[in-house]
DNA sequence: CATGAATGAGGCTTCATTCAT
DNA sequence: TATGAATGAAGCCTCATTCAT
């Protein structure tokens, strides 16, 4: 009688140790002895999850980007302010910082590793779409104007966001909640001063087609 | 007299080819017998330069610091319309997409290494005063209104251009330059329009106390 | 269930080669890749039972005392003359030369290396403690008078014996078991004509404290 | 016109860097890289006095045997009484200390390195000639009776000493001078209770033939 | 005399991975 | 499922030494 084990749910485990210690001890320190260490497993342990280091990678920032999705979600969107939706996806908090940590953890990796780069784009887009969606609901529940550039200010605001978490991360200390929301709330107050600004060219237009995404 | 080797030079020599490594191969591949090899060397010969892989990283990132604060130089600054001038520092061109691969492979390296960090933090604040130089330049020749809140928007500008670098590095081929010019351009707007928002908080106030940079 | 590998024998095992390669080449051939060779392993194979370099050596020297001590046990002691028991302490044959080499090729290093030191010492203060009570067992048996100083013979012994044992690893040849048994048994009528010598001082009052020994 | 520098000087001053360097950190530590810093040399300027490093330490070693026997030198025997004289042989200084911490870093070595064995054994052969004639000379002064075995005593004697230092290296707070002085007067004792013990073996009849030391 | 350049050997260690049980 | 054995690759670093100036 085999003992039973989650196979999918040990998986998500190990997901989030090496967020935890892509967090706390930076990437370089992602070893599978260390993320064994970590998870009170044996090494070939993970081995028996995973196939090898690099699918562990790749599923876990899948599993970010999992995770993400599920905490601003289609109803949260629907029922709340611009800027308190918006909340939710800066670190502005323990766990917000802890994910932009991991995420930036995996920022460089994935330039040079195909299978990274999927998945980072598809979180790149997934972030987008519900920006997207952020700035239609604000339209219709009033709080922006009808003629609000939406494909424009949802990659620009993706843009600044990213560019406050990269700073956040450097110094925490510096950048307290309100202080992050302070600026949020200007580039709200921007959108209503220029919904449709005159630029000549359209911004990257995504999706890059990603059907699939961690491969095999 | 020995062989005639201009030390220093060496050095920097070096710093260039690990910049190019990080550029090219990523973070991963500077490995002190890749960069021998692309540089020409023995591996044993880098340890003639630098005692340690620490030092010879250090002694990169501080000579991308160098470099970036020579090529937007007090003379250019002066002389441009500010568009003109931040094109410098954007990743419009192979030298500047070049700079920022190496500055992203950094980025996460240094969150683990105090004495990255310190040149991590010393290049961002020279990046932040070139930035206020630069608006205030723009308020002396009168293309911006007097009243702009140069500190606010010094950190805001950083911001975006940070975030935007980083969605370049991602994929280049999505960002040509015009596009990135665009967008710097409804920053510039932007600018305008909001010289002085009501913000309620200070953003962070740098400097955080940097004398020295790399340290030992 | 591994392959079946007992864990701690093989500890003992290496540590066995580690003072044949001591003994035979010197502590400067001490290399993970010799003891490897000599072991019959590969390199790599000695960090799966050993952390580290250092925590080898100190096994090894921890690993002389216990079988220095299994050597001359507390029956043995009981039954045997005086001679007798401290011709298991000497050089007089190949296993003994061999644990004096040994020995030797930690005394210096045990200088500067505190947990090597430690365990140096416990080793000597097991010594003087195996003289004590060889001292005490003559007395019993009336081979020595009653009134023997047993804390400053068993010191003084224990010099000697290094003493001894330094000058036949330096020349074995030399030294011929009934040569180095001569010397003991003047020693022994040494003790019994001077069995308490006026000497106005304390001989040094170990132990020194040591409970545990080779620590981490 | 040459820069003047006394070249054997030299060789001496490096020497007694080595010597200095065994004592305080150790015989590992003797690499031309740290004793040229310790002298205040580049490394390569080393090789410029000694053809390599192995030559560097016979000669160190050499040395250390002239300077012993130069301490102790003939007049200063036959004024003094044995325990004066033999106090110039303890680590009952500093400098003896220093001393003995340099040969025991030497001991291990020599017994691989036969030039080193050569100069080991020329040393320990001049400590015996002058134990020998410090004997004589206390028999010549009345302190000793005549019939004492000198050739037995000497010899015994250099063991104890050896031993002594042995143990004084190993923990120097424990064995003040005093300490050390009563231990030698317990064995003057001994010489005049037992001045010609009958051993029935002749202990080892040096010199070993040793003309030349360090040869080639 | 003195120096820095350059090299090759080799040391220790960590890692990911495969295999047998 | 889970484990320890075992391996090969590769990393960084230190060292002694030679060479050219």
């Amino acid at each position: 009688m085999p003992i039973v084990v989650d196979h999918e749910e040990r998986r998500h485990y190990i997901a989030r140790v090496v967020e935890r210690v892509i967090a706390k001890q930076g990437m370089d320190a992602v070893t599978i002895r260390n993320v064994a260490r970590e998870a009170g497993f044996r090494s070939t342990l993970i081995s028996h999850y995973f196939k090898d280091k690099k699918e562990m990678l790749t599923f876990t920032l899948d599993s970010i980007r999992t995770r993400a999705s599920i905490r601003v979600d289609q109803e949260f969107l629907e029922n709340h302010d611009l800027a308190t939706c918006i909340d939710t996806l800066l670190a502005t908090n323990e766990d917000g910082l802890s994910d932009w940590q991991a995420w930036f953890g995996f920022w460089e990796k994935a330039t040079f590793d195909p299978d990274l780069a999927a998945v980072r784009l598809a979180v790149v887009e997934a972030t987008h779409n519900t920006l997207r969606r952020l700035l239609e609901n604000g339209i219709a529940r009033g709080e922006l104007p009808q003629e609000v550039d939406v494909e424009f200010h949802a990659r620009r605001l993706q843009i600044v966001l990213n560019g406050l978490a990269a700073h956040v991360v450097m110094k925490p200390s510096a950048w307290p909640a309100e202080t992050q929301r302070a600026l949020v709330k200007v580039e709200v107050e921007f959108i209503k001063k220029m919904p449709r600004p005159e630029i000549g060219v359209r911004l990257p237009n995504f999706p890059f087609a990603l059907n699939g995404t961690s491969a095999s």
